[in-house]
DNA sequence: TAAAAATACTCCATAGGTATTTTAT
DNA sequence: ATAAAATACCTATGGAGTATTTTTA
């Protein structure tokens, strides 16, 4: 059996009148009534009750008819919905993010992307950036918002988002008052930072900015999530070094204050001031793999990359 | 496009292998890559990604297939529900019956019918013996059960029950008491009977074996329902003659009592015994349209007539 | 007698086969 | 070197066309 035998049945089953289907078909009459044979031969029932002069369903056809009429919205079905597939309008994707994304570049590629792709399922997982790389390489998310840099062939990243570093202090620290911190104030003050491990590309600058101002940071504490670190700092138990954009998690008890830059740094030459630059921002990449045709992951990676 | 591309499809999905799924198509492999290709060209987007070493299905082949199993499903479904209805496994039937048939044909012949036909949807119309002659005509019912004779050549009918005729009398009447009536008793009682149009083929029986008893019944109320009649009776308006099963409506206030054959008739030889009989008795015939070939009706054709 | 489906046949488009090439591992 | 898909080309099945017959209203 083949959907020309559909077809055919069900225009004759429409016109009821073997001719003027055949028309309707631009074939001829005979080959028409041939195929319907056929077909109720397959089936091994009667689909049309013929009296020479007029033709009329069977029950059988009638209940056939009915539910070939379904297969062809079905196949109507699978057609569109395999299309939307494949322009990436239907699908699912899997992204990752890093918790300080939340506060930044994650919602504005959420709001871009629901607005232009309603019917793609997003799922969502907060991940340090060393699981992401993990879960990207598995399957298990197909996008990936981390902190540079990464090492790995298989996978392409590009930096989206840049920000400034903040100091984050108790509110009653003696410093608490000023408009902007030189670190060198901070040389002997208790830090709290995460373990390097969870993002080296975010942790080596902070140490590097630090040895800069000439001293090695004395963390008395890490901790894996960022909300904990600000927490600390507002119970009075250290500084720490965070993203600008941490500010956004309104929390009393903590002040964010920008980094002073070391004039001497820049007039000395030792440091160029776009290294200089570089070296206060903390970055935030999307990453993805390089061998994955996922339209729905190409649609998302057009749209943060575009601008 | 055809179910070809479809079946051919879904092997390629299922295998993912060109080699593979050809032979379990029975096919060589060149014309399946040819297929395969037309198929994505007319659909406008690639189902499979090809890489001379391995085959994988896109995310717009992935939801297709998922559509496509279900176009399968549904094309087996459409069979399998043509072929139970071409053998009156499936379907619908509209009876109707008068409402005597209730007592005695009707029940057991819906038990049968659905006993061995279960997924057969009954329709059932309580309908006076010229309305269903009317409503088999304009196809509102199937099947009819009902009191011959029919003259029709459109119909046909078979006689599928008769029984005796018993006469009906107040439980105060002064022969409540016999084992059995001689009409002639009844000469002068007032008789509840139905009017004659509704079923002349038992009316007509009725007043003749009043006749031959040697009267004319003297009429003094018509009713179109039996259980009315029934009800009149129990309230001293009259006697009556009725089919026999009519006692299975047990009613208060009434007797039925069988009818004395007349030996006289029979030893005069005026009326021969067989016309005796066949006059005594009322008949319930089954109808339908002499060209319907609807397979459910002929099945419960089938049952009814088969014993 | 006319209208409509079925039959008989003819033809060619294309599904499918065979041989070979290409390419990635 | 090998496995597997693609390409090239050929074959033949069967879908569709034309002419005709059959049937019944």
């Amino acid at each position: 059996m083949e959907l020309r035998h559909l077809r055919y049945f069900s225009a004759v089953a429409t016109e009821l009148h073997f001719g003027r289907a055949a028309e309707k078909l631009h074939i001829a009459q005979p080959p028409l009534s041939k195929q319907i044979q056929d077909l109720e031969v397959e089936l091994g029932f009667e689909l049309f009750t013929r009296t020479k002069r007029s033709v009329s369903l069977t029950p059988a056809g009638q209940s056939f008819l009915i539910e070939v009429t379904q297969i062809f919205q079905q196949l109507n079905k699978a057609i569109d919905i395999g299309r939307k597939t494949s322009r990436g309008e239907l699908g699912q994707i899997s992204i990752g993010f890093v918790s300080s994304a939340t506060y930044n570049i994650l919602p504005v590629i959420l709001q871009q992307f629901r607005d232009r792709y309603p019917n793609v399922q997003i799922e969502l997982h907060e991940l340090t950036t060393d699981r992401q790389l993990i879960w990207l390489r598995e399957g298990r998310i197909d996008i990936g918002l981390i902190r540079p840099p990464i090492i790995d062939g298989d996978l392409r990243s590009e930096i989206i988002f840049q920000e400034s570093l903040v100091v984050a202090l108790p509110t009653n620290h003696h410093l608490a008052s000023s408009d902007s911190i030189c670190l060198t104030a901070l040389a002997t003050e208790p830090f709290i930072l995460f373990p390097r491990q969870l993002a080296p590309g975010l942790y080596d600058p902070i140490i590097a900015i630090c040895q800069s101002a000439g001293f090695s940071p004395n963390v008395v504490q890490e901790c894996i999530q960022m909300q904990t670190i600000v927490s600390l700092v507002s119970a009075n138990m250290g500084v720490s070094i965070l993203p600008k954009s941490i500010q956004e998690a309104q929390r009393q008890g903590v002040v964010y204050k920008p980094i002073q830059t070391s004039t001497q740094s820049v007039s000395t030459g030792m440091v160029s001031s776009v290294d200089n630059l570089t070296h206060h921002l903390a970055k935030i990449a999307i990453v993805w793999r390089l061998n994955d045709d996922s339209p729905t992951m190409n649609k998302l990676l057009e749209i943060v990359l575009e601008k």
